[in-house]
DNA sequence: CCGTATCCCGGAGGATACTG
DNA sequence: CAGTATCCTCCGGGATACGG
């Protein structure tokens, strides 16, 4: 993050305003309540449905189907189907999807340096 | 963000897991439709409320209202009223709002690195 | 175990009209 | 100009029950 100089406001600021451009196609992907949270979960290793599903406290099953197909379709995470019985599911993110890490990293740093004002 | 390694990533796979964490933290902030897209607005400097809307693509009042004054007690941004005729009312970042940038560069950097997948 | 099928609810967000 | 006040819509997300 400590490279930050005003080069990066001037990308920021740059031309490009409005949709279409980079942030707004970021924000397409981290979209609604769970898809960073997802990711985030993913960055450790390929995890089974139901082990996302428990470490992220339990959404429902169809919340987090939807969320899951969603990420699929957009391809940062692949969804492999072990013909077993009882079925084995595995989630894992892409070569985009482990992309998305310097993100999730600049949010957990500014997290930790800005905690919650009290009331 | 090319300093990263693979501590960013141990961070990110670090304890502190679930709610009240740092990722968890900057979700509460970034939250909803328009959050970060107001904040990267306000980035090139303080703006009226008509400049904002019409940056924004015009969401509603109402809507950008309801953000404005979220965003104003996460302390995010300041409200500052002229007792004019007729009336101007100036948005700018706090510190803690200017310094969601890194955030923003990582988004756009991503964004422009991976356009969308063509269907 | 990993879903899908239904039904349902809250709340973000929009539309429109009106005010200091 | 910069909002409020109302009303309304849409859909992300939860609950429950069932299926391969």
């Amino acid at each position: 993050m400590e490279i930050n100089g005003d080069e990066q406001l001037d990308r920021l600021l740059g031309p490009c305003h409005s949709p279409g451009c980079g942030v707004d196609r970021t924000l397409k992907v981290l979209d609604g309540k769970w898809a960073t949270l997802i990711v985030r979960e993913l960055l450790s290793g390929p995890k089974r449905f139901g082990e996302l599903r428990s470490a992220l406290g339990t959404p429902s099953a169809k919340t987090l189907t939807d969320r899951l197909r969603s990420l699929e379709h957009q391809q940062i995470l692949t969804r492999t189907v072990y013909a077993e019985v009882p079925p084995r599911v595995v989630y894992a993110l892409t070569e985009q999807g482990r992309s998305l890490s310097g993100i999730l990293y600049a949010m957990l740093i500014w997290g930790e340096e800005h905690p919650l004002p009290e009331d």
